[in-house]
DNA sequence: ACGAGCAGTTGACACGTGTAAGCATGAGTC
DNA sequence: GACTCATGCTTACACGTGTCAACTGCTCGT
């Protein structure tokens, strides 16, 4: 037995991918019928016999329709866009928007994640718009303008959503309005007792997209009362959760609202491990209720977020998509309820 | 003043997106100028004169180029294609694929994310095909053929990759071996006199991916031994956790490899729960690395798994995009080494 | 004065697909 | 036998782009 050669098992590589002309050539018809069988077009009949030829042609030559062509002659696509996070966002979202693609495939969907890396607005909607998408699903990093808006809808787009707390002209805007996240957080501390009340903030950038609204709504919260919110500032490490725990007693607050429960828990441990007492001299509470919240003691106190489905926002998508002119529903995507446990 | 009308600024709203030809008409030239200007052709020689109305006109229309047309006549596309995870992998992997996406955007490539949704490996392929990618790269969660990686290199894909531990003939493989992961800690138990190893298995689907090879990893660690190795199934719920730790006992186990990070700080709290002291009673140890496993008390050990970097992966996939024949280089994404804390 | 050469521009084709409109065939009806 | 009429299929065009080959003026060298 000689050398085996297993490597070209049937086609030699080159050969060029087949087309659906090639298709009806082996098949021995033409390039329409080959169009209607594979498509089940119902409007034109075509025999059961010739049927079968062509699908077994197709199936014999290896034929994949081409994309580009079938949306260039249609003259739409069904991708939807989903401009890429390029912030480490938490766990929380990052299951929102698996189930998001997962749900927008349902429906048929093609999902494009498109990174906008440092480009403006008005660049990245550009850019955006060579795709022909359906639909587009930002999340608000990239602050989409009304002319933006309007230059996706020109080129095909049926549906331009933001999630971002901010509305835009002419796009459907589903509000994720971070502010309740803080406002719940500090309300209930203010509830507790607490006057003076320090909301962390990351330095890791590009989570000001959250954290900012989030002190908003904690300042909003503490309007008009006699309580106080102070910012401050800690990065996602146990030095710098150590620093600030070390001078923790000069800023002299007694409650903390500590951005989400990663970071409250990194806190609370450095506090604890300054001989500060949870919740005695400083109450601290988190954000996202993950599990892992609860295995530390005291257990996190936490602001539970109540997030829209990915299924229902996939839903939606894909109704403003047959319906573009339907009434334009306002959604509020998010509810928050404190969830008070030992930590405050 | 009548009533103000700020809703369509410019356009009528329903106009058609103009194309090269609508640009050219409007500059008084060819369409075959506009995409030399446009493309900066060098082989052709424009006048600054033309080139400068031929960018104004584009830039009056708010012209977009059609990608879908372009990629036809090109022959070729930029897409690379992700496809989509939908199993709960940990935040290790998630920010490996963001920092993937985002590397790969930043070397001019369109990344594309495509669930494939219970579809079987051979349709997947197909599915994937139709959008004539430059490149794939495939977490292994379908398990590509050889006949599928055929496919998609003669529709056009200069580059598959997979990153699973399995290799496919055909593809590049970048072996992501879990084993390690599950070798590394089983080794380390041992060196630390432990005999009867459990290893936690999640209960969440999809996940048998990883803690399969894991579970290989460390029955092949203690083979020839004395030690034996013994699965344990939980959920990441606190039930689970709990009604494991009560017949933990039963178990005759001193010391259980967890999976990772996040099963391990959940197994130990409810171990703890239950009066089973951690190391003495039973060691423990996670994996990933996390920092919150620093946290609790005692610090959870771990394995410290070494990724390859998203950039690094980027660069590879341009590298074999353009120039698909060199070497079929080898790469061991992952290097795994136990990081012995408390808990063990 | 006349061909050669060059800069600047254009006409025409190809990419692969979907579909409207038209053509051939044969069966049925008057 | 001439007419509808349904059936089954094909011919022909359009979608928007990139690019080759050809064409037009113009300048230059002799």
């Amino acid at each position: 037995m000689p050398i085996a050669m297993s490597q070209t098992p049937k086609q030699p590589a080159d050969r060029p991918v087949p087309t659906s002309a090639d298709v009806a050539r082996l098949a021995g018809v033409s390039r329409a019928t080959v169009s209607y069988v594979l498509n089940n077009t119902s409007a034109v009949r075509i025999s059961e016999p010739t049927r079968i030829k062509v699908r077994a042609a197709a199936e014999e030559l290896g034929y994949v329709p081409h994309a580009a062509a079938r949306s260039l002659r249609a003259g739409h696509t069904r991708i939807v866009l989903l401009p890429t996070a390029h912030i480490p966002v938490g766990p929380l979202y990052s299951r929102f928007f698996n189930e998001l693609q997962w749900e927008l495939r349902r429906l048929d969907y093609t999902v494009v994640q498109y990174g906008s890396l440092g480009l403006g607005a008005d660049e990245a909607a550009r850019a955006w718009a060579e795709l022909r998408p359906v639909a587009v699903v930002s999340l608000g990093e990239i602050e989409l303008t009304p002319q933006g808006v309007q230059l996706l809808k020109r080129s095909g787009a049926r549906a331009v959503i933001t999630l971002g707390p901010q509305r835009v002209e002419g796009a459907h805007a589903l509000v994720m309005d971070q502010r309740e996240v803080g406002g719940s957080a500090v309300a209930h501390l203010r509830e507790r007792g607490r006057r003076r009340i320090g909301v962390l903030i990351p330095e890791e950038p590009g989570l000001e997209l959250f954290s900012r609204p989030r002190l908003a709504g904690a300042r909003k919260a503490v309007h008009g009362t006699d309580a106080v919110v102070e910012p401050v500032p800690m990065a996602y490490t146990e030095e710098s959760a150590a620093q600030l725990a070390a001078r923790w007693r000069e800023l002299g607050l007694d409650a903390v609202f500590a951005y989400n429960d990663e970071y409250a828990m990194l806190l609370m441990r450095a506090l604890q491990d300054a001989d500060i007492d949870v919740p005695g001299e400083t109450a601290v509470i988190g954000a996202d209720d993950l599990l892992l919240g609860r295995l530390l003691r005291p257990r996190l106190s936490t602001v539970h977020v109540e997030m829209v489905t990915g299924r229902h926002l996939a839903e939606l998508v894909d109704r403003v998509v047959r319906d573009p002119d339907g009434a334009p529903e306002r959604h509020d995507l998010m509810g928050a309820r404190a969830l008070p446990r030992e930590s405050s």
